[in-house]
RNA sequence: GGCGGCAUAGCCAAGAGGCUAAGGCGACGGUCUGCAAAACCGUUAUCCCCGGUUCGAGUCCGGGUGCCGCCUCCA
């Protein structure tokens, strides 16, 4: 909107680049283009993948809540070296395999409750600004053309290395030391633009022959394509800063200019096994399907955003007779019950439909003192470089202070009461659109995570059930030995048991 | 070998030089309870080592030590 003066609060990042948290200041006042790399589709996604795609989406969803208008591409690589492999293996078409992994991909990442990008791109969908692109480059002398390849010219790009940290000099001097050096490329450092089929490999038509694109070149044209040849923010793993966030900037830079690409490189940490990187290598990957199956996908939500985005994540596992176990994740699953256990309880306390929240008519006046700072000290938290660890610890004061309400709400007076569970129960919506972790309806997720438990337990609901019967007789009757005999009975298989006004509830 | 990052309480984890170093888990004490559980209240750290810059450093600089990552496919 041209004259509208834009007031927005300041947001800071921390910029690969320059190395530095620094503030958000992007291309269109109001507007912000993220491109996110996103999957290359030959196997199901692993809990690595959940973090790579959960960074950029509670970027996009605190952007959009603070008033940007957010353009989110995030891609997905459907042409590569390891589909075909997998093809081959299976007997099958590349396309129909890249096809398959792009649908398992959605599904973890829909469970996971992530928001699809607003474009998508493929680089099947690609090819002729690909072969554009690499024709620029070739035109500027920047890339080279060796039999039916086509290769960077890494040396006349006096500006590669950057974002790495690196010098050609040093790399050129541990390279081949660990790989075999193709004899054709001019220099170690070059790198494929343009790879020749070879017979029985999929190909798609260009000047050099029949050929696919090199992996890094996807990137630069999926994002100028969608984005523009300028963006703000560009996403992705660690791992990724060199060779392929080095490379697509060399391949941008080089076609489109020095000031062109990337403004801000945002880099999310690893998930660790034992202090170690997890890969598939190692053997040590867990899928998002494998951990779903085990607990709610909103807890794992809330595990990834425990820690900062930038730092590694250990995913401590316990190998036990009766399955494995996860520590972390059992922290996490106990937190978000409690969460919602505190929602269910305000709701309640304001005899809120399970459906709608109907906290609507929160009249201005007195609430209590966390949580009238909740939604301010959330936005600032992750206005800080998008501090989710931080943001989350904000929520601990609200949720003492409305749990405190909840139970008995003495000294306090019944408007401010009932004020500041309605506040609680906007900012907690405000703080779930941006999370995407406590919006479902409270009972619909404990629910899930009780039956998700008992399964992991290997419990039988039934016989608890009946349990908790017999002890409810047993207390009826004031036979307070034998209630108590049955409640060690439950807390053996791991259930505890809660005595109140209403009769017992059991919980795991 | 080169480059990059990290080192904060028993454990996990925030902290872009300055009020009493967030928060969670655990532990301990208390309220509540038939006793418990849950919930709530309270207690629980001087930031790996050495040196420097500064009126002032967990936060900046230099040097150690120890982890991790990248340099090959990799989120």
């Amino acid at each position: 909107m041209p004259g509208t003066v834009l007031n927005l609060p300041e947001i800071l990042l921390t910029d690969t680049f320059s190395g530095k948290k620094v503030p958000l200041a992007t291309l269109v006042p109001g507007a912000v283009g993220i491109y996110c790399c996103g999957p290359t589709v030959y196997d199901l996604s692993h809990v690595g993948h959940a973090r790579a795609a959960l960074v950029p989406d509670v970027i996009v969803r605190f952007l959009r809540a603070q008033g940007y208008r957010v353009k989110y591409v995030r891609n997905i690589t459907d042409i590569d070296d390891k589909i075909i492999a997998r093809a081959q293996r299976d007997g099958i078409a590349a396309a129909d395999v890249a096809e398959r992994f792009a649908a398992e991909y959605h599904r973890d990442l829909d469970a996971l409750g992530m928001l699809r990008p607003d474009v998508e791109p493929r680089v099947s969908e690609h090819l002729p600004e690909i072969v554009a692109l690499v024709e620029n480059l070739v035109a500027k002398g920047l890339a080279y053309v060796v039999g039916g390849d086509v290769y960077y010219r890494v040396a006349a790009f006096h500006l590669y290395g950057r974002l790495s940290g690196r010098n050609r000099a040093e790399l050129l001097d541990g390279a081949g030391s660990r790989v075999e050096v193709d004899e054709r490329k001019e220099s170690p450092l070059d790198f494929a633009l343009w790879k020749a089929a070879k017979p029985g490999e999929p190909a798609w038509d260009s000047p050099w022959g029949p050929g696919r694109p090199g992996w890094h070149i996807e990137c630069s044209v999926m994002s100028s394509t969608h984005l523009g040849t300028s963006f703000d923010i560009h996403c992705g793993g660690r791992d990724l800063i060199f060779p392929h966030h080095e490379n697509e900037i060399a391949q941008s830079q080089g076609a489109y200019g020095e000031h062109t690409f990337a403004r801000y490189w945002v880099h999310n940490g690893f998930i660790n096994f034992a202090g170690e990187k997890m890969s598939k290598s190692l053997g040590n990957v867990w899928t998002i399907r494998q951990v779903l199956d085990l607990y709610p996908a909103e807890t794992l939500r809330y595990f990834l955003l425990t820690v900062h985005y930038r730092t590694g994540l250990n995913f401590e596992i316990e190998e036990r007779a009766t399955g494995v176990r996860f520590p972390g994740l059992e922290d996490a699953d106990d937190r978000v019950a409690y969460v919602y256990e505190t929602l269910a309880g305000a709701r309640g306390e304001l005899g809120v439909a399970s459906g709608s929240d109907a906290a609507g008519g929160i009249s201005p006046g007195e609430v209590t003192p966390g949580v009238a700072d909740l939604a301010a000290a959330f936005a600032e938290a992750m206005r800080n470089d998008f501090n989710t660890p931080a943001a989350l610890g904000v929520l601990s004061k609200p949720l003492a202070e409305v749990n405190g309400l909840i139970g008995s709400g003495k000294g306090v007076a019944r408007d401010v009461r009932r004020r500041t569970l309605a506040r609680f129960l906007a900012d907690l919506r405000t703080v779930s659109a941006v999370l995407g972790c406590f919006g479902q309806a409270p009972a619909t997720f404990l629910a899930t995570r009780r039956d998700l438990k008992a399964a992991r337990m290997g419990l039988d609901t039934a016989r608890v059930e009946r349990l908790v019967a017999e002890r409810g007789a047993a207390r009826a009757a004031r036979d307070w030995a034998a209630a108590d005999r049955l409640r060690d009975e439950l807390a053996a298989l791991g259930v505890a048991v809660k005595d109140g006004p209403a009769g017992s509830v059991w919980s795991l």
